[in-house]
DNA sequence: GGTTCATTTCTACC
DNA sequence: ACTGGTAGAAATGAACC
């Protein structure tokens, strides 16, 4: 029979002898379908110089051993003209049974003296069917095979199951809307099999249902009253199977919401198997937990937005309630779940469990609407990455950036390298750091007109015009790139790149101009679609040159890491220079911006330098007008008298202000001091003087005296970023951290610390000092502490631009100093 | 017992 | 441990007098 089908899900059941893929999708009537197929599994290996290929060849497909009950042997050797970072080898390709062999025969094959490398040994099973058939995820198939009734390949609960005989991409490729269910639990504990799975919601295009085994009156149609916790583990197993999801999505749902249920279910003795061959919810324990479900892709919002998304986001944190703020404009609803707690211990028939039921159908409702918002981004990522949806999403860029780079090798003839062992990791790790970026040493000031060059995609721009990867790096010799001097640790040297252009080098170009495309096509038909791929391709361009100096990587290189920015330095200096010469002063420089001063001349006049510029960069390099602004402001560093790096604000000429380092845009600030700050840099920009900021200065500092300031104004937050018993020096987080753990909150790492420095004696360290904002009343907080420590750092530095110092500021009495606040 | 300085820690910039 | 280096700054903690 034909079908066409999109692919959704992957993975791989061992049969003893033979291993089979399984392809879950939906068919394009909308059926679900298992397709099975599958593919050889072999490894390479590189032999030794001047051995007898033919004869090694020959050795090497007698070895078999038996392993585990059954014997692993090899099928067949194939002797082939491969590459392997762009050098010419001649490799066996060593096939075997079942991909698990492939780890027993290498073993035995790294006995033989013959053996130089054995290659690919730990790609997983699914890419490589992914890359040899061709067959990618997201992609509608057309294919044909044999209908299977019976249950050979798993107790399949699917429309069709297809034994492949043929399959290709499909001419067409409409788009594809998967069926989303969005799911959330709200439980009595934190701690997995002690507390009590009271509630579930479950939100799809047209369902919004909560299950509960907590009763109530005057309840809505949409909640399902279960008789108890096993009760409602059923049923919502049952609304799953009914709903037919493809894409089951929770927020932190691989930490929590799974692992709790499934530990629910084995406490009342029946299985979470949500999977569509009727298997549990499978865990892997890392790190991380992940939580997978076979044929339906268990998607956890928060890992995809924490990897690819979080650093363009404003959010100070990536809870639930701020990124949905942030996204898409909504919030959790406002409950007092400590109370709730509190209630539930004593007597549950005093929760107010229609609010609760709201509540937690309002998470399932964002972490859905969120889904759709991040479906394109997550789509197109897929497609881009050919690695399942289910890995995708919880990639962060260096995998990305690595998949990426496997499943394009097949045109390169290349074979990939091994994940590093524990051993080169850690002497990797061990290498000294090489010389990063050129920051310019700007000097205080309010300037005026100011100019703002910067390179586009520089570091993946030198990458592609310089050849730099492990793959073409070589000694000294004719057709080469050489690299100004590379620092790296004590060492200066300089390296060289063959000019003829290696792979890696070839598929970013390829990703910078695709990226290329799609602008301009995004220019003439915006869509979310192409607004997706342009922002995966931005930052995967990005990405590759952190990830040829990151440890882990297959193609680290640390050398090409290191010459990326040494080149970098070097142009951007030289265009400094180039600037300087014709007369401007350059204010300050970072990485690939240039900032000057337009003086007397005009805009046009700088437009026509940075063409002049641009004609002499070498390659793909090239500079661009980031913007002219009508004023900036830089301020002095707390100590020494020089200007501080990476601390600014500009005015735009549409009079938008961008701020960059300042205490303003840091979430270690508390929102008064950074409210503060923010208001004067607004004023003194607009107005090109500080006379009105000093008075709203001022009119605060009284208003702290006063104790005026709602406390919520002056919480400090800090995030936890190691176990508790790690730190070294006990800071104020730290302790209110300890002291939360002490009354059972649920703290860990990446956890976000309050505190509110309150009264206390003159002598005592902040972390003495330190509050939960529960623990003390409205005005409780140390005046002192907030006026000197947070709003008087926060401006001094501003206002010393203007030659107004800090004592100027204590309400107009000019002789009393700060000190004596 | 108080001052000074190095270290630890967090967060931002690009 | 899950892309890189550069930089500012607060607070602690040890060294110092």
């Amino acid at each position: 029979m034909k079908l066409k089908f999109i692919p959704l899900d992957f993975d791989n059941i061992d049969m003893g002898n033979d291993c089979f893929i399984r392809i879950f999708g939906r068919t394009d009537n909308g059926k679900r379908c298992c397709v099975i197929d599958k593919t050889d599994s072999y490894f390479w290996i590189i032999p030794k110089k001047d051995i007898d290929i033919e004869k090694y060849a020959e050795k090497v497909k007698k070895t078999k051993i038996e392993h585990a009950g059954r014997e692993a042997k090899v099928l067949d050797v194939r002797i082939k003209d491969k590459k392997y970072l762009g050098k010419d080898v001649k490799a066996l390709q060593v096939f075997v049974n079942n991909p698990k062999d492939i780890m027993t025969i290498k073993d035995l094959v790294k006995t033989m003296p013959e053996t130089e490398e054995k290659k690919e040994i730990d790609l997983n099973y699914i890419t490589r069917y992914i890359i040899d058939k061709n067959v990618k995820p997201l992609v509608w198939q057309d294919c044909t095979g044999k209908e299977i009734l019976d249950t050979k390949y798993g107790d399949l609960d699917v429309d069709i199951i297809l034994e492949l005989s043929e399959i290709k991409e499909s001419k067409e490729q409409e788009d594809f809307e998967p069926r989303i269910l969005a799911f959330d639990i709200e439980a009595s504990g934190f701690e997995m099999a002690k507390g009590e799975v009271l509630m579930v919601s479950l939100v799809g295009k047209n369902i919004q249902k909560v299950i509960t085994c907590k009763k109530f009156q005057n309840a809505p149609e949409n909640v399902i009253f279960a008789d108890n916790e096993e009760d409602l583990l059923k049923k919502f197993k049952e609304e799953i199977k009914k709903y037919q999801p493809d894409c089951l999505v929770g927020y932190f749902s691989d930490g929590f919401d799974l692992p709790y249920m499934r530990a629910s279910c084995d406490k009342n003795d029946i299985k979470l198997d949500l999977g569509l061959d009727k298997s549990n919810v499978a865990f892997t324990r890392g790190i991380m937990t992940t939580s997978k479900i076979t044929g339906i892709v268990h998607i956890d919002l928060y890992k995809f937005i924490n990897n690819t998304i979080a650093y363009i986001l404003q959010s100070e944190t990536l809870s639930l309630n701020d990124v949905a703020k942030e996204l898409i404009g909504e919030e959790k609803l406002k409950l007092d779940l400590a109370d709730i707690s509190k209630q539930l211990k004593k007597d549950d028939s005093k929760v107010d469990w229609k609010k609760y039921y709201l509540y937690n159908l309002q998470d399932s409702i964002l972490t859905y609407k969120l889904a759709l918002k991040m479906w394109y981004n997550l789509s197109e990522l897929t497609k881009f990455i050919q690695e399942p949806l289910f890995h995708v999403s919880r990639s962060s860029y260096s995998q990305l950036v690595e998949n990426y780079i496997l499943h394009n090798l097949k045109e390169f003839n290349e074979i990939a390298p091994n994940r590093p062992t524990r051993d080169k990791i850690l002497e990797r790790r061990s290498r000294p750091k090489y010389e990063g970026a050129f920051v310019f040493q700007p000097q205080a000031g309010l300037y005026e007109k100011v100019a703002v060059f910067d390179f586009r995609s520089l570091y993946p721009s030198v990458i592609v015009s310089f050849n730099l990867s492990s793959a073409s790096l070589q000694e000294e010799g004719k057709d080469t790139y050489e690299t100004p001097e590379v620092d790296i640790g004590k060492n200066k040297q300089k390296f060289y790149f063959g000019k003829e252009k290696s792979f890696i080098p070839i598929l970013l170009q390829r990703l910078i101009e695709t990226r290329k495309k799609i602008k301009e096509e995004k220019k003439k038909n915006p869509s979310p679609i192409l607004e997706a791929r342009d922002y995966n391709l931005k930052t995967l361009s990005n990405a590759a040159y952190g990830y040829l100096g990151f440890f882990g990587a297959r193609y680290y290189s640390l050398e090409s890491a290191a010459s990326a920015a040494a080149i970098s330095r070097f142009y951007t200096q030289k265009t400094i220079d180039t600037i300087q010469k014709k007369g401007y002063k350059v204010i300050y420089a970072d990485t690939d911006s240039i900032m000057f001063l337009l003086g007397e001349s005009t805009e046009k006049q700088a437009l026509e330098l940075l063409k002049q510029i641009n004609e002499n960069l070498p390659g793909t390099m090239e500079l661009e007008l980031e913007d002219f602004y009508k004023r900036g402001i830089f301020v002095t560093k707390r100590t020494g008298e020089f200007g501080a790096k990476k601390k600014y604000a500009m005015l735009s000429k549409n009079d938008k202000i961008k701020i960059r380092g300042f205490e303003t845009v840091r979430r270690d600030w508390c929102d008064l001091a950074k409210e503060v700050q923010d208001k004067i840099l607004n004023m003194i920009l607009k107005e090109g003087n500080a006379d009105n900021a000093l008075v709203y200065v001022k009119e605060i500092i009284k208003e702290i005296k006063s104790k005026k300031i709602p406390k919520e104004k002056l919480i400090i937050r800090t995030q936890l970023k190691k176990a508790i018993d790690e730190y070294e020096a006990i800071g104020p987080h730290v302790v209110i951290a300890k002291r939360m753990i002490d009354r059972g909150m649920p703290i860990d790492i990446g956890s976000m610390i309050e505190y509110i420095v309150s009264e206390g004696k003159e002598k005592d360290r902040i972390r003495d000092k330190a509050k939960m904002p529960d623990e003390i009343k409205e005005g409780g907080y140390d005046i002192h502490y907030y006026v000197h420590n947070q709003i008087m750092h926060a401006v001094g530095n501003i206002f010393e631009v203007f030659k107004v110092s800090l004592e100027e500021l204590s309400e107009g009495k000019k002789q009393k100093s700060l000190s004596e606040f």
